[in-house]
DNA sequence: CCATAAAGCTAATAACATTAGCCACACCTG
DNA sequence: CAGGTGTGGCTAATGTTATTAGCTTTATGG
């Protein structure tokens, strides 16, 4: 699994094969099947390992930490992983499977750290929903675009992240105040 | 192409092969290389067509608007589109190959018509490339954690969608005021 | 009326995933 | 100590997909 996640990092995850970690372990393809179920299964279990290594790592981020300080040390270290681990976090991103138990469960945690993290800001139902999913989708895209390449114009792309997580940081401060 | 990017929307962009594509054609395989120069060609030529008729779309939705009233128009043509298109949507993410002239052309189309719409606001230079990164960001993520199915709770998505526009406009309207 | 370009085809090759079935070795256990 | 068992490797065979080479048919323009 290590290697498997290793090989996701350099290559992305839609390029790990059967093929090329076979290659690395040094070992025939068809070996790898007395590990591994198959290679879906083998991205099933990196995303759900990847989840649990994201949930923790947000948890790390924010344990004694409230309001514009959690946001800021979440955004900072979700953008950190996510751009050192490319493929992992590629994994994340994918909606489980409804019966795989372990996605499942590692996703709702990571969800649910983020949740509490930004509940801080007094939020409660929808309020909170619209708030945890319009915070993740804003960092999400950033982090998408930015591996991707997406940002051509030469203009410092730290910078513009804390532009963002300023943004972000207004909007939560006000986000019950603002009707719809 | 068109064929294609029917596939494309309706199994993934990742999923749009040769075999799937000749057999909705009612041709063989090899056929195909008389028209498209083999599957990487094939998946830049979705690419580019994609990013200019979002760019349309993007465009025909701000024409003659300004600030506030463009910023929604935007958001919602944008959103409106990658959701009936998904597979057509994922291909313009992609960042073009530097040697593919079509994409690049089409992809600097498209931010261009984002950057000149939100240029409405005052914004100039550093500020309003961090605002049009981060309204893409937003609005990008969004879109891609909605068609991985990424929102779980039962909480209605396009009024989080709604929200997180009004957030925008919000920060946006701020954007050059707010330092960072 | 034929030369040619367009668009189809079959056949062959190579990469990858998968399955079946075989082998070697370690490690208990009686 | 002998034998049974499980682990982890292997080869061989099959199916799918992409790609290339080379053939055929058909429409068209000089």
């Amino acid at each position: 699994m290590e290697e498997a996640e290793r090989l996701a990092d350099e290559v992305g995850l839609g390029a790990v094969s059967l093929a090329a970690l076979a290659e690395r372990l040094g070992v025939k393809v068809p070996s790898l099947y007395k590990h591994v179920d198959g290679l879906p299964a083998l991205h099933r279990l990196i995303e759900a390992r990847s989840k649990l290594e994201l949930a923790d790592v947000m948890g790390r981020a924010t344990v004694g930490r409230a309001r514009d300080d959690a946001l800021d040390g979440l955004a900072a270290a979700y953008r950190d992983w996510a751009t050192r681990h490319p493929g992992r976090y590629e994994a994340t991103v994918r909606a489980p499977a409804p019966d795989d138990e372990a996605s499942l469960a590692a996703s709702e945690r990571a969800v649910g750290i983020m949740f509490d993290a930004l509940a801080g800001y007094g939020l409660s139902g929808d309020d909170a929903v619209d708030a945890t999913r319009s915070f993740r989708a804003a960092i999400h895209g950033f982090i998408a675009l930015e591996a991707v390449g997406g940002f051509g114009m030469p203009r410092d792309v730290d910078r513009t992240f804390e532009r963002l997580v300023a943004a972000l940081r207004l909007s939560l401060n006000e986000w019950a105040r603002v009707a719809v």
